[in-house]
DNA sequence: ACTTTATGTCAGTGTTGTTGACACTCCAAG
DNA sequence: CTTGGAGTGTCAACAACACTGACATAAAGT
């Protein structure tokens, strides 16, 4: 059986993709994921902390006095799971938790000086093995997966990443 | 504060990589991973199943007849970890464990019929979001994107990633 | 015979996800 | 103004899946 499928993409060749190239791309992402997280993941393991608090503390430095809703989105988890994760960061000084002004409801996140600091230390280790592959692969390359990891995405996370892109540095 | 790195690619241009550019790359990669994992994860949720359960019948059907010792390497977990995976599959009827004909301490692994049937499914719904993102990105960014993986990898996964891809289709 | 290797199992623990139940706050309809 | 619904966050219990440690068995290697 002959399973490959041509598809035609404007200004483009066609393109054939075989279920074996589909194949080696999906063994791709699954190793290389593993190489992403395992910096960070050293690190948190001496701290009793997972890969959760990492990505609490990623995304509250990324948006901060998001509300936790706003967080809960973002991840894609239960607001359970993201409570004990971010009760554990408030517990240890690294989060800050306050009361909406507007709306009381809600509860606004920041980061302590504490929290800053660790999200500066998992970042660094995140960031040298990602500069490393850019380095190592080349501006085309890196355009390319770029492109390809966006293709990828959900509609919603897509928005998510693009709004989150615009907040700039 | 510049936090600009400079780096040399024999024949690139310098490469000029913010910390911003960085974080966009991590972040492309965590969402994009969501997005990819989230087709099987339906498919596995109504079957009492797990990612883990997936990642041992994906990689027994690649290396058909492997041994235990060999998917723990490949997948980076314990054996009892695996083993309580491989449990359930083997009950379930999904896998067969055969005694070695040379060395009778390995257990040879294979799918059963109704394996194969679960992993087709399981694949072909992963592959069907990757020829899209595939397509959608054209061959250049594909390129790109494998090849940034690759550079993602820990020596050892990219040793399994190279050897997996050397059996063929 | 002794050691090492491959595998399986039992028990215990930790992280991270889930659902269910509940409290507090806001807002709008009566 | 009160009341009910929607939004937000918290606590408790449970499930999945990873981990370590300890131990048993069988077979291969020396």
């Amino acid at each position: 059986m002959d399973r490959r499928t041509p598809a035609l993409k404007s200004g483009e060749a066609l393109l054939f993709l075989t279920d074996e190239q589909l194949r080696q791309g999906i063994e791709a992402m699954f190793f290389a994921y593993r190489g992403f997280t395992a910096d960070p993941d050293r690190i948190l393991a001496d701290l009793a902390y997972g890969r959760a608090h990492h990505r609490a503390i990623h995304f509250i430095n990324r948006a901060p006095g998001t509300t936790v809703n706003n967080l809960l989105n973002l991840l894609g988890v239960t607001k359970q799971s993201l409570n004990r994760v971010l009760r554990t960061l408030v517990a240890d000084g690294l989060v800050q938790s306050t009361v909406g002004r507007q709306d009381k409801r809600e509860r606004h996140l920041n980061l302590t000086q504490a929290g800053h600091e660790l999200e500066q230390t998992l970042s660094d280790a995140q960031r040298a093995r990602m500069r490393a592959a850019y380095r190592e692969a080349g501006p085309e390359a890196v355009a390319g997966f770029r492109t390809v990891l966006e293709a990828m995405m959900d509609n919603e996370m897509r928005a998510s990443y693009a709004r989150l892109k615009d907040i700039g540095p």
